[in-house]
Order: structure tokens, then C-alpha cells, then sequence
DNA sequence: GCAATAACGCAGTGATCAATGCCATAATGG
DNA sequence: CCATTATGGCATTGATCACTGCGTTATTGC
């Protein structure tokens, strides 16, 4: 954050090599140490410390806490969810808030989040619900291709997206599967 | 976070006295620091100084930049807003709607927002909440007090608060007073 | 295979941080 | 007004952090 930019995160590694392993045990430290209730510090020399990495390499590929944390958040909330077809709407966005608030659940991905949106700033936040966002964007586009009328994206991101995250960041409630779909039946009346 | 807890953050002193003083002049400091775009650690040294005060104070009586932090959102967020009376539930709700986003929309209370979050775990992040849910709740009893129906507080929480902090948070969008508009039409259809 | 380049490991440096013991000063209660 | 308690200031200490040259090892392109 305070540093002016990696050299470039060096991407063109074969995947196995040594530069996408140490990324690997990197990332893994990081969670693993957010994950841990031992209240350790989470600097870059902790982190690396547990990766079995020097510090050096940690600084000069992330070059601070806030962008590791944002890498990670990156990496871990790609993928992890995949857009349900279930062949309506309301199945779609149903599974879908039930996936991600099984996802938001997991005793590891709130203090990612939270720290993210501590330390990674405006980038840090973005990073853990962009990908979110357009997965929500895709469920309602095939909806439309469909020939059907739906809600506007930022309907359902106001309507879904934010409680379920809002729940998980602010309260200690669970984000039970009878709320996610009281959720989902705001947007689809009926 | 890791300190045992402070003797008792001492309560009972006059308002005006020293500890008060002290205490005042390190919440504006770290706001101040926060609000700096100047990337300063955010450190309890470097707290205590902008204060004019010890450092050895400030580890006494927060013990973390955590329990700080939490404790400045617990003030900033108390009081700011006074729940409105319009005569009218959505009245009431348009208002204080818009009154939170123009409080969440200063510069200097979204970062306030995002570090407590980061650094203040569990206890923080409802430090920054648990006053407006309170009032989000007492202008539905009013409103049931007058003998009429209301939506739960949960739904409201999930319709306008939520989206409210979501945006805030995570997006650069701005908090329009359209926006906030809809997002009570959604709990008040008509 | 063999150069060229990029990533990593190592050792060390100055700066800053968290924490503590001791004393001064202000606030409470009789 | 005086004693008791609590709060803040000071100096210091050990630990940790951010950061930087330099050499080594791996990866890429020819």
C-alpha cells in the first residue's frame, strides 16, 4: 500500500514451479494464521515465517499486508462458488444465496473479510465481492435470455448480496438456509 | 485483543476533568489518522503522540489499537443521528435512511468503519451498528404504538440497513438520496 | 543444452513497537 | 482540609518490523 508496485507479480510461472508454491504456502499461511484465534500479529515476517519463506520474498511480491490480503481475498472468493442452473430464477438465486452464505459461514472466510476490508482499503473490499457481483449479473442474464422479465442487478444486490454480508460482517446471527430464501423471496413476489 | 482488560477504563471522572480530556483528544487522533490519506501505521505510539499524550496512557487504558478503535466507534456512531419523527413510518424511514447514508458518506467515517472492522473483530463491527438497529427498532415500536402494521425489524435491517453499509463498504458508488429512497419503497410497498 | 532473466534465500541495519517500573499529579471521600 | 485512590507522564528495555544489497537457484527463450 505504501510501496510503489511489485516489479509484477511474476504470472507466467508454470503452475508447480517454485514461484506458484511459494505463492501457494503464502496464501495458505495467511488464512491459516487469520483463522487462528492465537491472536498472532499478521505481519509479513509472521506469515512468511509460517510458509516456510523468507520475509524478503513476501515484501517484495505483495510489498504490504493490505495487498497480500487482497491477493488472497482475491483467490479465495474466485471460484469457490459456481453459478447453479437450475433452470428458473428463483431456484437459481435460492441456491445460489444458500451456497454463499455456506461460504460466508465457513469459520475462515470471515476473518479473511474482515481484515481484507481493514487493511486491502477500497481494493481489499472490492476484492471479496466482485466476482459476487458478477456471478449475480450472470444468473440474471440468463434469466433474461430466457425471455423473462427480472429484477435489476442492483435490486437483488441490495436485496441478497448485502444482508448476507452484513449479517456475517456485523452480527453474530447464522445465516440459516429459512432466511437466505425470505431473502431471495423479497426480490420475486409472488 | 491480548491484554487481559484495562483496570476499568475509568468512568466516573467529572466532564472536563483530565481523563476526559485525554481521552477525547485520543479519539480525534485517531480519526484524524485515519481520515489522513498519508498512510500513517495507525499505531498506539503513533496515536499517543498525535494526541499529546503517552503512549504508556493509551496502552493502559485501551490496551489495542482493537479495543481503540472500538471504543472511537462506539462514540462516533452514538448520538450522530437522531431518529426522526415525521408523523409517518416511511416519512421516518426516508429520513433517517438518508441521515445514515450522509453519515456514512463522510470522508472520515468509512475508514473509521473499515478499520474497526479490520482490528476490532466481533466487538468492533457491531460497535458500528448496534446503535442504529436500536433506532431502526424504535421508530417501528412508534410506529406499532400508533396502531399500525409494521415490517419486522430484520426486514428492515435487511432492506435498507444492510445496503446502506454494503455500498459504503465495498462499492465507490455514492449513497444518492434516490437510492436510499428506493430502498424504503422496498419494505413499504404502496 | 546454454545464455539471460527473474525469483528466492541470506544476513544485517535502523527504526519502531509493545510493555513495564517508578514517580508526579489530579480526583474522590471523609 | 487531608488522606486515599486513580490516572497520567517519564525513561528504558527487549523484541519485532520494514527494508536493502548481494549471492544463489530456478525458469524462460533460443
Amino acid at each position: 500500500m505504501s510501496t510503489p508496485a511489485p516489479p509484477s507479480p511474476h504470472v507466467g510461472s508454470r503452475p508447480g514451479g517454485r514461484s506458484a508454491r511459494v505463492r501457494a504456502a503464502v496464501q495458505r499461511a495467511t488464512q491459516e494464521l487469520l483463522a487462528d484465534e492465537t491472536n498472532e500479529p499478521l505481519t509479513i515476517p509472521v506469515v512468511a515465517a509460517r510458509a516456510g519463506v523468507h520475509a524478503t520474498t513476501v515484501y517484495r511480491r505483495w510489498g504490504s499486508i493490505g495487498e497480500l490480503l487482497t491477493d488472497v481475498a482475491s483467490s479465495r472468493f474466485s471460484g469457490a462458488i459456481v453459478v447453479p442452473d437450475t433452470g428458473s430464477l428463483r431456484g437459481d438465486l435460492e441456491r445460489y444465496a444458500s451456497d454463499l452464505a455456506k461460504d460466508l459461514g465457513d469459520p475462515d472466510s470471515l476473518p479473511l473479510v474482515r481484515a481484507t476490508i481493514g487493511a486491502g482499503g477500497e481494493q481489499g473490499a472490492s476484492a471479496c465481492t466482485r466476482e459476487r457481483q458478477q456471478q449475480l449479473e450472470a444468473i440474471l442474464e440468463r434469466e433474461q435470455a430466457r425471455g423473462n422479465q427480472t429484477p435489476t442487478v442492483q435490486h437483488v444486490i441490495d436485496a441478497v448480496l448485502a444482508p448476507l454480508y452484513y449479517r456475517a460482517i456485523f452480527t453474530d446471527k447464522a445465516l440459516t438456509p429459512d432466511w437466505t430464501r425470505t431473502l431471495v423471496s423479497h426480490v420475486l413476489p409472488d
